[in-house]
DNA sequence: ATTATTGTATTACTTTATTAATACAATAGA
DNA sequence: TCTATTGTATTAATAAAGTAATACAATAAT
């Protein structure tokens, strides 16, 4: 994993985010477990606390979840993960059309725009 | 205007924000001259420093600009403000399509999400 | 020329966010 | 049972952001 962290935003948003894409991405399965924190954090080249705040909040979402003193694991449930996929979207989609239309953008517009970016970026 | 604060994000993002918002919309006609720093802060009931960070910021994006000594005034340029929302709409699309590209969603996916989201709502 | 009004700069205070140091608690594994 | 490993809680240090108080500077209006 390529720990590449800048410090234009807090890192443990940073490390956050990078495990969620990994996961996202299949690069860890369901049900696999994660290293430790302090492992992690070592990887990481942070304190562990930091990577405990990350790994926390990851946890929110669902996507992993602890036992005890076992460890983190990535969750198994595959329909979970799906549904996470799909408020995700949903959520990035209301947010998208409300601020086009905030632009004074219509469906038709927006269609057109997307459709003229899709053809200028392939 | 409704000056509708909440301590959710800063004040003079949200004061950004809604003048920008009421620009766009046209309620600020171009040309037109704002209240001074003083008057705003006191309408809104908000630190005259406040209201100066938020109309300097505001400025950065051509919508508005500083006459020394008379006073801000919406740009006359009509074409800066076409093009302004243009460049808007552009970002907005691309961190659109990063943000479902990273959910691993088709072009296909994007355009079916979108359409029914819109059956949805009307 | 004087004054009132405009935006701006400087500085400091306060709060919040981020990171870090350290100690605690639970249990799997030997 | 004991120990090493796990996640967690508490507290503190630091840094950054936001807000506010005040003084300054320029000029339009009189």
């Amino acid at each position: 994993m390529a720990w590449t962290l800048d410090d234009s935003r807090p890192i443990y948003l940073q490390i956050e985010d990078l495990i969620k894409a990994n996961i996202i991405a299949g690069v860890y399965q369901p049900g696999q477990k994660l290293p430790s924190v302090r492992d992690l954090a070592a990887e990481a080249a942070v304190n562990p606390n930091t990577m405990q705040k990350a790994l926390s909040e990851l946890e929110r979402s669902g996507l992993v979840y602890t036992q005890r003193t076992s460890g983190r694991f990535i969750t198994e449930d595959v329909s979970k993960m799906t549904e996470l996929k799909e408020q995700i979207a949903r959520e990035q989609i209301q947010l998208f059309l409300k601020n086009m239309e905030q632009l004074g953008l219509s469906r038709e517009d927006i269609r057109r725009l997307l459709e003229k970016e899709w053809k200028e970026e392939s």
